[in-house]
DNA sequence: TAAACATTCAATATAATTATTGAATGTTTG
DNA sequence: CAAACATTCAATAATTATATTGAATGTTTA
């Protein structure tokens, strides 16, 4: 008869890959789509080495699965259960951690917007796609959108969506989306096309969350 | 504007606070009922000063707060969803990581019985409740039923459960329950049980989970 | 108000985590 | 088969986490 204090033991080297920031990044790109190592450490901003590290780490705990392809080693997730504790987390965290209340909402309020702008809610969303009464902007990078997407969005890449903006809409609500509640590149869209007169809002959470609730993508 | 990875290292620090074993076990206990750190200091039979240190670390990261009474300082949960986080944790865990399974599974398998016995699900428990056609037994110790049980649970803590055989129904199945996946007592009671003729089982889940689930407790 | 009690604090030693560097491994391409 | 590429490994230094000890704080009780 085993111990129960071994089995918290090992449950806690699952609870301490959890522990660490850079991971959770990491993390949440693969939410998105499988990476090779080089991707991610370009996507996270971290030396190709360090990364791997954190990758193996994840791999003991069992959150990331690798297969190699060409010279690459391609790295996903081995459970989407694993965006839903996350986001259980950010959820408890949010409500209890003032740091962290305050350094999520000071993500979307800045020198141009005091406040953030009207956000959609999941439910909001579903009825505003249900009536089609909504264009939905995916602003994530296209490799992002490529992987997996919400139901009838449009790509349209934070990074080139100033040179898109004659082929938008203007008589029609646009809802913009991205990574997830700390991805700013919906919020910068919403910044950009509201400042030229589009009626636009961002959708509050975002592709991973969307696909663990078990709702329909393409 | 924040950074996004200040955001994520703040909720890193929620993580790191799910990552040591001690602490699984310290919040396992308060998921039973609120505690004061020296009935917690019993409980996980750690040093006062150790849980002390332990505690203070949970309830910066939010996951639990406190308040004095009389010479006792009451330590309780934030929120129920911490309860719903390390679940999904589990259940991630013993699907990904060999490690954790096998002692999990080690915890319900001895020299007297081989393997585990029939467990009921959560489904199988809400029927016969409904039904009336089983005996439900707490075995845990009598302050955490106290705290809040299952509707129309008995109260038959483990320590004491080889004394109140004549009192046990002998033409009704018996289900028993405790702390949690983790927690041996209701495989005990099982074991016991069965050895001295009744019809019982093990409800899988404990009361936290039944409690975070949303179904009615008392 | 002194003694008893429960908890926290502070200091310490040990261990674990993290980022960095450069070398080593394994795969593909010319 | 050599060069180029992607990833991992190994070694190191700096930081952080952990358990332990004994003292300090704050509350109640005699």
């Amino acid at each position: 008869m085993g111990s129960q204090q071994a089995v918290w033991d090992a449950l806690a080297q699952v609870g301490k890959a959890l522990g660490n920031g850079h991971r959770l990044v990491i993390l949440d790109r693969l939410a998105q789509s499988d990476l090779s190592v080089d991707a991610i450490a370009q996507s996270v901003n971290l030396p190709v080495a360090n990364v791997s590290q954190h990758l193996q780490l994840l791999r003991r705990a069992g959150l990331v699965n690798a297969s190699r392809h060409g010279k690459q080693v391609v790295y996903r997730l081995t459970d989407n259960r694993t965006v839903s504790v996350i986001e259980l987390l950010r959820q408890v965290a949010e409500t209890h951690v003032a740091d962290v209340a305050k350094l999520a909402s000071g993500l979307f309020t800045d020198e141009h917007a005091k406040t953030d702008f009207d956000v959609v809610s999941r439910a909001e969303l579903l009825a505003g796609l249900q009536q089609q009464s909504i264009l939905l902007l995916d602003v994530r990078p296209a490799h992002e959108f490529d992987h997996g997407h919400l139901p009838n969005a449009v790509n349209a890449p934070m990074a080139s969506l100033a040179t898109m903006l004659d082929q938008l809409p203007t008589d029609i609500d646009i809802v913009a989306y991205c990574r997830g509640p700390y991805c700013v590149f919906s919020h910068q869209a919403v910044l950009l096309l509201t400042e030229k007169g589009f009626r636009v809002r961002r959708y509050e959470e975002g592709f991973p969350q969307w696909k663990a609730a078990g709702l329909p993508i393409e």
